[in-house]
RNA sequence: GUCCCGUUCGUCUAGUCCGGUCCAGGACACCGGAUUUUCAUUCCGGCAACAGGGGUUCGAAUCCCCUACGGGACGCCA
């Protein structure tokens, strides 16, 4: 693929830099995918570093959630806080030493100086160049002095993040547009410090679903983890996550993440925000779902399942992955499973009043037929209940939904749901006649659901 | 307020760099129809956009300018 020459000949390295200060979010989320994707497609290195320098905000729990949030979404890093590597430490509260280096020698060159007890960097005002790889070259003239040091010593985060880019490498700068007007001071300190800044790439912002502004941290829907929670498939986030800002250029859009790789770059991605539509996300999670082989489909599902309706009521699983199976092609997500399809492991569904009193009145007597049928010596498979429907229907000059929506009502509670005949193939004779005659008023019982 | 970025269907986008093949393509959502075997499946169809105004040109979604609107940054937050 069209690499430049740039990429072919300094190594690519890029870096993921959250501070660990909330719940990782879908903007954070899709920031780090975008670094990492550049990565690997270059054949680069992609590093995780720790912003922690507001050690008031910062805390173990959010670091961990992090971590464990980038894991799930599947990307990993080469250099970093728990791995190591040779630009280490990877967080920046344990970088001092560092930050005390290189203020000294903006310091001793007069770029800075002391005002209050915080140390200042001076600014050229003089326009300066960001080369952007999506913007193109942007010009801007920074007009105000800016802290670099804090008067309680502690680097601020312009300072922090241009010395780590700087010593850490890295090469391309891949980051949310917000920070495309502070990228005048990161190159003034950059020039400052005698080094060339880095290339640029100021991706568009996630916009809420509707209203003004940014997605914000804490409007709902923004978290990685509230998806996770909802048993979204971390591929299918991911691959949602990839269309936000950029795009194959062909017309596909559910595609495997090698191919993500492998046409992904810069140069690809769009200037203007775009807005986080949860209906497309559930879309793709969808199609993913379809996909995924059956014994992958059923390791994702059982869990779920048993945890809406408690293992006990689920049992070793046999009679699960039957259910599980005529769902996975209609079932819309995961955390839809419980009311899709939990009724299949209670005694009997629970039917709502009001539309079994209707369906009892319009359509008793064709339920009692199709009974007097199951009793008799009917093969309980989809075929031949099929077949079974499609002539009483014939016989009694009704149409086949005249059969089929009452015996899906009467046998599972529902007005949706897999199809009919596998749905009383996989309930069985014995649940089914159960579920009829308790439907119909034939058996009074006390049955503990 | 100052500066920066952006503007194609309701939403995500293709097309823009290298003007004609675009009375603008795909997807989600929505609406409708079909499968005379059924729903939240499948298939087919429909709705719907180049922000506005100038200019350049034989010709502009594509190039230039202005306006409007949207977003962002202006912190001893990151």
């Amino acid at each position: 693929m069209g690499r430049t020459m740039d990429e072919q000949n300094s190594p690519v390295r890029v870096r993921f830099a959250p501070s660990p200060t909330g719940h990782f979010h879908i903007g954070g989320a899709r920031t780090a995918l975008f670094n990492w994707l550049y990565a690997r497609h270059c054949a680069g290195t992609f590093i995780l570093r720790i912003e922690d320098t507001d050690r008031s905000r910062s805390s173990d729990e959010f670091l961990h959630a992090l971590l464990d949030g980038l894991r799930w979404l599947g990307l990993d890093w080469d250099e970093g806080p728990d791995v190591g590597g040779p630009c280490g430490p990877y967080r920046q509260s344990e970088r001092g030493a560092i930050y005390d280096g290189y203020r000294h020698r903006l310091l001793d060159a007069g770029h800075a100086y002391e005002r209050d007890g915080a140390v200042w960097f001076r600014v050229s005002s003089e326009p300066v160049r960001i080369l952007d790889a999506v913007h193109g070259p942007v010009l801007r003239r920074e007009e105000k002095d800016f802290v670099i040091v804090r008067s309680d010593g502690s680097p601020s985060f312009h300072f922090a993040n241009v010395v780590d880019d700087l010593s850490m490498g890295i090469s391309h700068v891949i980051r949310g547009e917000d920070h495309l007007s502070n990228s005048s001071k990161h190159v003034e300190l950059y020039r400052a410090l005698g080094a060339e800044p880095p290339r640029f790439a100021h991706i568009p912002l996630i916009l809420k679903t509707s209203g003004p502004g940014k997605m914000s941290k804490r409007e709902t829907g923004s978290l990685v983890d509230e998806y996770r929670a909802r048993h979204f498939l971390s591929g299918a986030l991911r691959n949602y996550l990839c269309l936000l800002g950029w795009s194959p250029k062909d017309d596909r859009e559910i595609l495997p993440l090698a191919d993500i790789i492998q046409c992904f770059d810069l140069a690809g991605i769009n200037r203007s925000n775009a807005r986080f539509d949860e209906k497309k996300l559930a879309h793709v999670n969808r199609e993913y779902l379809r996909r995924l082989p059956r014994e992958e489909f059923l390791a994702h599902a059982l869990p779920v399942l048993r945890e809406g309706m408690g293992p006990e009521r689920i049992g070793d699983g046999a009679y699960a992955a039957s259910v599980l199976a005529i769902c996975q092609e209609k079932v819309r997500g995961l955390e839809e499973l419980p009311d899709f399809c939990g009724h299949f492991f209670l005694a009997v569904p629970c039917w709502e009043e009001g539309l079994r009193a209707k369906v009892l009145e319009e359509s008793a007597l064709r339920l009692e037929e199709f009974l007097a049928a199951v009793e008799g010596d009917c093969p309980f498979t989809p075929a031949g209940l099929e077949s079974l429907v499609v002539e009483l229907a014939r016989a009694g000059g009704h149409g086949t939904g005249d059969y089929v929506h009452p015996l899906r009502f009467a046998c599972s509670g529902q007005s949706v749901g897999p199809g009919l005949y596998a749905l009383l193939a996989t309930l069985g004779r014995e649940r089914v006649l159960l579920r009829l005659r308790r439907f119909l008023g034939r058996e009074i019982q006390d049955l503990d659901p």
